[in-house]
DNA sequence: ATGTGC
């Protein structure tokens, strides 16, 4: 395999074989290096071989291994030409990040988090299987969920209608085909509303650690010291039903339109052809089951904090900053070699990120940009940025999603054999509480390459700007 | 990621 270092930000894997484009790779020489497993740059290079796409195929700092796409990758497909595939956006349709300011104090939470983190796990169901014993959407709410996305949540009053201005596309994606939505997925969905999940899933409490650029920070109500919460879940059962039924169904699609593949999981339809329109009209249901599950648990939070505090919602003043997705397949219009373009935008472990003025930045944050929520792993920190220029030049308003990991689940329970995690975050000031028994082996923080590398390159590459370091004090896993 | 696996 060939690739040249193109500049301090960027590696370029030239057209070679099948590849209808380059691979582009935003990395610098210290996260390139760190890169020991081939197969994901593999991956980067199948993926542009896919019919329509267009640019290049792209890989974020945070590239991992995924299933047929890696993860950390961003690919556009044109929608005459292209295609739309499941494994562009990965089994946890619409997994994406909500971060909370709130009007307390890292000094009143601090002495008291142990109690709070106990409070909050009690009242967010978390772990695998996750479910309310209660709450269960009728087939009726369920279309209602997937067609309305947070909003529905807000209308049965889970949340404040201001929510909603700062959720990527308030909350709702269009394009939801009810229809296309099967009945074993409702029934594996429909007790998951408000759920957490398991795995890299969290519910973080923080503080703001470092202002790094203060009239932006200013803007986002990100202070020094003030606490804030971070909420890391998807479209749970629910999006897993549809991924892998989606995979099943393009099957034959491919062979059927004709499309070559390199790997078998890359398995696509057309932009255009019924297949295609399945999948977008499915995955769109699940995308807006998970906006909706995570203002369901910001919900249960506000709830939570309230009667822990005994104060009001007006004093505890827990705000959303915002609510990215960074799983998800998107219709959207790019400037391509100068011309306007509609576009299947894949993100895969990738975040939008809009720059500075741009009509889709909620009004309240327009002039400083989009929120980028780039979250670490439990123990050292996160980043809060905001989309900068060069996300819309480059990366069809793309950045990195988070940390990726150096380990796999399973050689990090290798490398931690007889380790008890909890006793060592705890030592370094953050309290956890985890569902499962071998979670926090499997996230332990080494398990991920330190967040601060992937945000200097996002940075240098002209991505998008850091605006705040966060710290953990308190971390639910599920 | 996932009621974890043909």
């Amino acid at each position: 395999m060939k690739i040249e270092r193109t500049d301090d930000s960027t590696y370029t894997i030239p057209r070679q074989g099948k590849m209808r484009v380059p691979g582009v790779l935003f990395a610098d020489g210290r996260l390139y290096a760190g890169i020991d497993d081939g197969a994901c740059l593999e991956q980067l290079m199948n993926v542009a071989c896919l019919p329509g796409i267009v640019e290049a195929s792209m890989a974020m700092p945070d590239i991992h291994w995924g299933y047929g796409f890696p993860i950390g990758g961003v690919a556009a497909f044109d929608m005459e030409e292209g295609i739309v595939s499941p494994g562009g956006v990965g089994y946890d349709i619409n997994c994406g990040v909500r971060l909370l300011t709130t009007g307390l104090e890292k000094d009143e939470v601090q002495p008291r988090i142990r109690e709070l983190i106990d409070v909050l796990f009690a009242a967010i169901p978390s772990g695998l299987g996750s479910h309310h014993r209660e709450f269960r959407l009728s087939e009726k709410e369920m279309r209602a969920v997937c067609e309305r996305g947070a909003s529905w949540a807000v209308s049965k009053g889970y949340g404040d209608r201001g929510d909603l201005a700062h959720i990527e596309d308030l909350g709702c994606i269009g394009g939801a085909d009810f229809e296309a939505v099967s009945q074993r997925a409702y029934e594996r969905g429909k007790d998951q509303l408000g759920t957490l999940g398991s795995g890299n899933h969290f519910v973080e409490v923080g503080y703001v650690d470092q202002v790094i650029r203060k009239t932006q920070a200013d803007q986002l109500g990100l202070y020094p010291g003030r606490v804030v919460v971070g909420i890391h879940t998807g479209s749970r059962g629910f999006g897993y039903q549809v991924c892998s039924e989606s995979i099943e169904d393009l099957m034959p699609a491919t062979r059927k339109y004709g499309i070559s593949l390199p790997d078998k999981q890359l398995v696509c339809a057309p932009l255009k052809s019924p297949e295609g329109r399945r999948y977008l009209g499915a995955m769109a249901c699940a995308a807006n089951f998970a906006f909706a599950n995570r203002q369901m648990i910001t919900h249960f939070l506000r709830e939570g904090m309230e009667a822990f505090f005994r104060r009001s919602a007006g004093e505890l003043g827990v705000r959303v900053v915002y609510d990215v997705a960074h799983n998800i397949a998107k219709i959207e219009e790019h400037e391509v070699q100068g011309r306007r373009q509609k576009l299947c935008v894949h993100r895969k472990g990738a975040t939008r990120a809009l720059p500075p003025g741009h009509p889709l930045v909620p009004e309240s944050c327009r002039n400083v940009g989009q929120p980028v929520l780039i979250p670490g792993d439990m123990g050292r920190y996160s980043y809060v940025l905001v989309g900068a220029p060069g996300a819309l030049s480059r990366t069809f308003g793309s950045c990195a999603h988070g940390a990726g990991r150096v380990l796999g689940r399973n050689q990090a329970l290798k490398a931690t054999q007889g380790r008890r995690i909890e006793d060592e975050l705890s030592r370094q000031g953050v309290y956890v509480r985890a569902a499962g028994r071998t979670t926090l082996r499997e996230e332990f923080p080494q398990a991920y390459k330190d967040v601060a590398d992937v945000v200097r390159v996002v940075e240098k590459a002209g991505l998008a700007l850091p605006i705040a370091r966060l710290k953990p004090i308190g971390v639910i896993k599920g």
